[in-house]
DNA sequence: TGTACATCAGTGAACGCGCGTTCACTGATGTAC
DNA sequence: TGTACATCAGTGAACGCGCGTTCACTGATGTAC
């Protein structure tokens, strides 16, 4: 049986994708040419255009495709949404190091192009960020003993918990798959997260 | 007065340095080229070697320069180091935010190339904050009430706040200079080192 | 089912441009006597 | 102080190369009848 021309279509733009993955695992989006990505696809430079209109237009189209695979983490934690805090972290943190072994070339990507990259992809990125927190704020209101936070107290909150999950994102790329230092990033990531609630817990809104 | 051959040549040093931190401003050290930078200084490109072997060493010197600046910041703190906890947090806090806009492209350059840079100065950027963690751990150790923390603790805590501060950097970074936003990500640093310290000081290390 | 035409992913030549690096050089500053 | 020589920051031509983008094209797939 033969492929469809979508279907090649399709094939041609998940290889393109792909190549620029891992052309720019050690450098960045800006120092990628379309030129580099086309000859790793095995195909003519000006077929990209067929594609994408530059090479900023495949950086979002990659800030997308991560960030989906990041929401689906986020339902699967929702999923195993035991009560106690202390599971919804342990859980939390297992699912995110699995995630990011699994789709590793993708957070690499994100945790390079967040701040180097050209910016409209910086600006999806801090975009897709905030929608994270915003929807970490919503299940964090329904757990227990939270009900006595402000609005406020709940933006903060979020926000320093997705900022101790970027910092543990980070440290888990830099060590091997399934290493001792994969480990102890875990259980510091762990450890960090419940002092956190604890301090959260214990917080005072009206001083 | 006319200048030494010693002291034009600093200058022109200088200009170098000070002109790639422009140059990459909205880009990267990766996407930058030589002859831009000694076009932007003034100078024929090959005299770009009198002073460099390449970006990459020139990328060296700036990270280093930073966090000279980086350590100056850190004593400041330590020399303003009230007893309390809240004075130590709204110190560090102002003198942060204070700081970064003092030194702006440099922190600018640091929060970009520190994963999107060439893998030397990547690893330059991550010793120079781990360097900082420990110096924070054992300032961290003299407060009072820390003195039942393991060394794991300690370590553990120097981390999540290090992170906070790295994210309240890059957060300020993207506000403008004495605007509203900026006021709002000093305050939520601000509490979040206090929630966080209230968290790690009823932590039980023995669970 | 067969034919005639349309679509369009991928081709390949060509362009002008900026790149890093080499090399032999210049001429002001510095130094030894 | 004056002279002769050394140093070395900066010059300028030249090189081969990869870049993004243009353009007219090819030929297999898809569609209308």
């Amino acid at each position: 049986m033969t492929e469809s021309r979508v279907e090649r279509k399709e094939r041609t733009r998940r290889a393109i994708l792909d190549a620029a993955l891992d052309l720019c695992e050690d450098s960045t989006l800006m120092a990628l040419s379309l030129r580099q990505v086309a000859k790793e696809v095995g195909v003519v430079p000006t077929a990209f255009y067929r594609h994408f209109d530059s090479i900023e237009q495949l950086g979002l189209a990659l800030v997308e495709e991560s960030f989906v695979s990041l929401r689906a983490m986020m339902r699967d934690v929702r999923r195993r949404n035991d009560p106690g805090f202390r599971e919804v972290i342990d859980g939390s943190v297992d699912v995110l190091v699995r995630h990011v072994r699994l789709q590793e070339r993708q957070f690499a990507f994100i945790a390079r192009e967040r701040f180097a990259g050209p910016p409209a992809v910086r600006e999806a990125i801090a975009r897709e960020i905030a929608l994270f927190e915003r929807e970490l704020a919503t299940d964090l209101a329904r757990l227990p003993g939270t009900d006595t936070w402000s609005g406020d107290d709940l933006r903060v909150v979020s926000n320093l918990i997705v900022n101790a999950m970027v910092a543990t994102v980070e440290n888990v790329l830099t060590a091997r798959p399934g290493s001792d230092a994969e480990r102890r990033f875990a259980d510091t990531a762990r450890t960090q997260l419940r002092m956190l609630m604890i301090g959260a817990l214990n917080w005072d809104s009206t001083r």
